[in-house]
DNA sequence: GTGACAATTTGCGCTAGCGCAAAGAAGGAT
DNA sequence: ATCCTTCTTTGCGCTAGCGCAAATTGTCAC
């Protein structure tokens, strides 16, 4: 799938950006596709690309020496990550794995590239910044809700906020759904699937969501708000 | 205490500045002191200014709506700390509390004026960004240490980031000094006061530390390197 | 239709670490 | 020296949630 400067708007960091921009950027990058399970780049590889997912869905895992593992991040089509080696002044290594949550495809743009084009477009200074805060503010709320909250408001908050950045109108169901497993929704919120199983078999009973293999479908998206208050 | 060029040279952003732009910095920019206890910002409040710590310590705190707080991030001497009011698009709220920890003093630069000196210094750009990515790359650590370690060795790691960060060599003893009481570090951990505080004695009753009020004296760091391999 | 494999469910024992209480110690103000 | 406040220490009961096991279910390949 060829990948037009049109598409790139999408990608908020290039909101700014002409087109003349955009081509030369396309010109000097390269596609890339991945099966599900597989990694874009691994934790400790050199930074020598930033990446933008043009389509499927990709996590950013980071693990301990011990083999524990967290995703820090998920990504969604005309998103960028792993882009500090185009920022790091030294021999920048990703902090984190980059494995696709399912058949994925990425525009891989050499960080050294993208830099040149930083020193001269205030605008992708901006936007990459912009790009910055917003995970900033996105890892510290789940920082402080791990450190703070109930294994069953972690999880309530997880599927909210999936449901804005990945959820799908269920054709069967009055519902949004999300194509996630409970591993998947374990790593996102610091605990295990076993957790995570009890926790949606429980609102299932109660109504609030429907379930099936690698599914969740929100039914009552309120119920979940008030459980994530501690109040449910 | 008046601020010189050369001294905002010690703030990494500014590290390219030439000696007018750090002139023109300053002359935009005012001088703010606070006590111990006090605050620069409140979570929520309206974002416009960014802050460099002259002097003093400062914490950043995050509370969630039932008063909970995790410190975020602690501040040192010469670094720059909320800084989104220059870099959002939008009208930007700070996401943490600044209080400080002891005396301190800040220069507030207006964000807007930031912003407009952002347009024109690519490196001032790259500067705001490694700060950012350096930022990134230790609160992933600490989200990942919260979901994965025993706080024994959360307390290990943190107090081995506080001995490079903020660390004196102690005059008395033939360790590094921290001034932070058993509250600071459970906020830093995601713990409480209670258990830092058993953890701290067992480490003194092992000779691996000794301690005081409000004061921490690391003797035997190696020991808590091996703390957080968990193998101790 | 069957078999294999992965995902899910459910039960239960166990423990890390929290909450709370109570007492002691350190430091500063008078 | 004394008093007061804040910080620290220590004990102990309790529970959230993990670890592990075992069984079930769903899906895919043949």
């Amino acid at each position: 799938m060829n990948v037009s400067p049109k598409d790139l708007k999408q990608v908020v960091v290039f909101q700014q950006a002409t087109d003349d921009d955009l081509q030369l950027i396309l010109k000097n990058s390269i596609t890339r596709s991945m099966e599900e399970g597989g990694f874009f780049f691994l934790q400790g590889d050199e930074a020598t690309y930033l990446y933008i997912l043009t389509s499927g869905q990709v996590k950013l895992m980071q693990s301990n020496p011990h083999g524990q593992q967290v995703n820090l991040r998920t990504i969604y089509p005309w998103e960028m990550f792993g882009a500090l080696g185009a920022v790091r002044n030294d021999g920048a290594t990703y902090p984190a794995t980059a494995q696709t949550l399912e058949d994925s495809t990425v525009l891989a743009v050499p960080s050294l590239f993208l830099r040149s084009m930083l020193e001269t477009r205030p605008y992708l200074s901006f936007g990459l910044m912009n790009l910055m805060t917003s995970y900033i503010q996105e890892i510290q709320s789940r920082y402080r809700e791990l450190a703070t909250e109930k294994v069953e408001q972690r999880v309530a908050n997880a599927l909210i906020r999936l449901v804005g950045q990945a959820g799908i109108k269920s054709e069967k169901e009055a519902g949004i759904e999300l194509s996630f497993s409970r591993q998947d929704v374990a790593e996102m919120t610091g605990t295990t699937l076993y957790t995570v199983s009890r926790l949606l078999s429980d609102w299932e009973r109660k109504g609030i969501i429907k379930t099936g293999r690698e599914k969740i479908i929100v039914l009552k998206p309120h119920d979940l708000v008030q459980i994530t208050e501690g109040s449910a």
